[in-house]
DNA sequence: CTGAAAGCGCTTACAG
DNA sequence: CTGAAAGCGCTTACAG
């Protein structure tokens, strides 16, 4: 590289513009203590030079790195909520003038090679860990980080976090299957992904709290789990479900992500959805607009985005709750996967009326 | 911040390990000329202080920063390409000690904002560009960085670039349907996004190509495009095609998004796929599989992991030839929404057979 | 094989 | 409002 290619430093900026280093520094950062004639000559010159600043020689006076470090599972989490969710992060972090650094763990030795060496460290002012479930010891070796750290897309006690109430929203997606007229949901969770246990547990909850605001009894045979990476294991829950001696009329899925299973599966054996059963999902998965699926939705992309909020409030008044808690809503989007069950399924309820005629839901 | 809880220096490892910084610095390294014992007590100084080395002040002396940066649209790209390439990405660039930085850029102000002040110039060693389409002036600002930059997911001329062959992926689609029976292939292109527009093109080749090959005119009413954000306009394309005096019995989407889309509206007006119509994407989405949809495949990761691996080369033989070119195979994978096209519909073959019976598909 | 010293490019008291 | 100087935490010749 010649030296004219050599990439511009404040000093040049300095020489071009007839003033000192510390006034260019001064002039660039926006302080008020600089003449409007020197801040111009200062612009000016810093813009010819595509000067950009060296955030290694700043960070090493200042201690602030100006930058967010992520660590997110690679593969554990679905690919779509990870870009959603780093979508809403930047968004709100280069508005707060923050880079962005990203960890992405895979396996285990890349696990333990961070949580020894805590690359984040020295390298960024705040950590934010994205649905990546931690154990007790992993937990503590962060809580010595010495800098902020906020759980997001997930719930820890006494720490920073932002998440969606799991059990609501569960409740939400219930009541709606229950005001339709169904007696019997199935439930299909998912196992093997080591993230999203929380809310697996929690929606889990939400649903028998459902039946139980409904006054119908918990069913531990309408409960089912699978990997939702390993189709078998989908096709042989859903097995499960259409060979009990009295079928549910609706599937109430963890995710979208087995929900579109389910509904791959259940129409390769003709089951109509949602005239003989009902499929509602968890999330709004970008597709499920597309593919026409009633879900429970939750933002990845606002999830990001408040706790970039939370990480930058926390970076800027060092003085407030380090352990806030943001609970983001979560919203029933019926399409058309959901529907009254049919009437010869519904025995007490007793119901005689063509499904279509039960439409208008009561109240919750 | 109590003093104890100060982040370790180079200092206090070497006064731990009774040796001095420049020891230090060389044992953490990994340089040969330190002695065992030396290294041994440094190693154990710097585990027992959990020290990890600031970049910013190793960068400040070295000129290179440890970082990657990657720049890449926040919406208009998929979600789950972004996550999986990231992830791709990152499992090589841990490897080489590379830490990532991620510049989504959502809007134009941040756009102008990021090629004005070019931030990964002094923060980071090399540029990935992800799926961002530049206009030629962005390209030569990008030029003027003075740093390997990286084309990833897109063709750049006379630039490092990783990318799959678009037209040849469209050509071996195309293949299977021609191999199935299919004579009227219906293509529909996605518009209004701004990136993927190579593909797009590239994908419309190679449907031509293919055509041609076959022998086949070229039909301008068989070829619509839609935005594939605005459901209503890939509902009208699918009419548009749903209306001609001779209607597709095979449908090439450019995209696995687009053929979700599309598979939704045949379901709801009673096409049968692939009884009726079939149905080809391209991308291999995460949940093609579960939907059974039939596709050309390409590989994020793949993708993501190719591109790390040509940045990493630049970065350490500075002399490899800078505009290395890198082409991804695609591979088709066929499921369960293609199938020979109904007896009726496929005058020119004059078959009779009935759809089930044709299945054994002659060979390419 | 090891250490003392210079210096990377900034920011920040300090003096004016 | 401005500049000279010190210093942040490293790495790298240089000398031994």
């Amino acid at each position: 590289m010649v030296d004219e290619e050599r990439q511009a430093t404040m000093e040049d900026v300095a020489r071009r513009a007839g003033v000192s280093v510390s006034t260019v520094s001064r002039a660039l950062r926006g302080l008020p203590s600089v003449s409007p004639h020197a801040r111009s000559r200062v612009e000016r010159a810093a813009r010819e030079l595509s000067f950009a600043v060296s955030r290694s020689a700043s960070s090493l006076v200042t201690g602030k790195t100006g930058r967010v470090a992520v660590l997110a599972p690679g593969f554990d989490n679905a690919p779509w909520f990870l870009g959603t969710t780093l979508t809403g992060l930047a968004q709100v972090l280069s508005e707060a003038d923050l880079d962005l650094l990203v960890y992405i763990i895979t396996d285990m030795r890349e696990r333990t090679a961070f949580l020894d060496r805590l690359p984040a460290r020295r390298n960024a002012d705040a950590l934010l860990v994205v649905s990546f479930v931690l154990t007790p010891e992993e937990h503590e070796r962060l809580d010595e980080l010495g800098m902020p750290v906020v759980f997001v897309s997930q719930h820890a006690p006494d720490r920073a976090s932002v998440y969606i109430d799991d059990a609501a929203g569960a409740r939400q997606g219930m009541r709606h299957l229950l005001n339709l007229g169904h007696r019997r949901i199935a439930h299909i969770q998912s196992v093997g992904a080591s993230d999203f246990v929380w809310s697996a547990h929690d929606r889990l909850i939400g649903y028998r709290q459902a039946l139980e605001e409904a006054g119908l009894p918990y069913d531990d045979a309408l409960v089912v789990q699978a990997d939702y990476r390993r189709r078998a294991a989908v096709r042989e829950a859903v097995g499960h479900l259409l060979s009990l001696p009295q079928m549910p009329t609706a599937v109430f899925a963890e995710s979208d992500q087995i929900a579109f299973e389910v509904l791959g599966i259940l129409r390769s054996c003709g089951v109509d959805v949602p005239g003989r059963m009902s499929v509602l999902g968890f999330d709004d998965h970008p597709l499920a607009e597309a593919l026409g699926l009633s879900t429970v939705a939750q933002s990845a992309w606002r999830t990001g985005h408040a706790a970039a909020e939370l990480v930058s409030s926390l970076l800027t008044d060092t003085a407030g709750e380090p352990a806030r808690h943001i609970v983001l809503p979560t919203r029933l989007i019926p399409r058309t996967t959901t529907a009254p069950p049919p009437a010869d399924h519904n025995p007490d309820r007793g119901l005689t009326a063509h499904p279509i005629s039960a439409r208008g839901t009561p109240d919750g």
